[in-house]
DNA sequence: GGGGAAAGGTGGGGTAACCTCACTGTGAGG
DNA sequence: CCTCACAGTGAGGTTACCCCACCTTTCCCC
């Protein structure tokens, strides 16, 4: 069924995803740097805003796929930056709830901006329609987890 | 002629798009690690090999876009493993011309195996056409460098 | 209800892969 | 021949990770 250049084909699509995913990076980043947010911050400040209400580190760590010491050291930078708080757990002393601050939400607001911004730029080349399947394709390979 | 639902789905476009890369690049790296090269070094491997009878750390540098002075670390990395090997340019005393050895070129054709591999597995749950389709469009978006 | 075992967070210390800056040796144009 | 640019690299810094050890709190089981 499939035809006997597929190998080569699959090989070459691997390469271009990463030639497109570094590409729409290198837009974020330097979208963000003029905040002097740097990407993994922005990355944490996006799942925090995506839970309501206090998220753990423990939690934070693992929706990034990071070693929990390693979300210690994000949070801290955040904090400092004054984009997050943490406060104590109250249904359990041994944790921390970390909180997005009024400025801290600001800033996830316009970084939202700013990664549409970026997308938009990188994809413009393509049709409505091509960005539609080209979506959809992406939802199915990456579909499987959350 | 786009829908009002457009701008939303450019983002989650773009963050599909990493969310792949994310998932291809960790594919390659457990691979790679049973042979005890870094994704970095993988990365210079293919561009030697691609370039045909030596290519100066300055190109390596071009093609990968870091800093001349970072090129030399891999470099030196490689160089350490016996996989590359470094010689006076003759037609300039300035520069210096990579090779690969033999242990390199093989070392390179087992890469080339385990990234298609991990392409493959990453990208099996689509169709024979879908592949093409996605490979088309990327190639569009990814198109005018190089 | 007391005594581990396990879980939550973090200090200390380490690494890979980048960076900039400064330096040396070489080439090339006026 | 003299300056200026270029090739490569030593020194030292940064970012974003890691693991191990530690302390506190909670859970579970007998």
């Amino acid at each position: 069924m499939a035809p006997p250049e597929t190998e080569h084909e699959v090989h070459a699509t691997g390469d271009l995803v990463m030639a497109l995913a570094r590409r729409v990076r290198r837009a974020y980043a330097d979208a963000l740097a003029e905040w002097h947010v740097t990407p993994s911050q922005s990355r944490a400040l996006r799942v925090l805003s995506a839970q309501a209400g206090g998220t753990r580190p423990s939690a934070l760590a693992d929706v990034l796929r990071i070693a929990p010491r390693s979300a210690t050291e994000v949070v801290d930078a955040l904090e400092e930056r004054g984009w997050v708080g943490r406060s104590a757990d109250p249904t359990d002393r041994r944790a921390t709830l970390i909180t997005l601050t009024p400025d801290g939400l600001d800033l996830v607001a316009r970084i939202e901006d700013v990664r549409r911004d970026a997308s938009e730029q990188v994809l413009d080349v393509l049709s409505a329609e091509q960005r539609r399947t080209l979506h959809g394709i992406l939802r199915i390979v990456v579909g499987e987890d959350q």
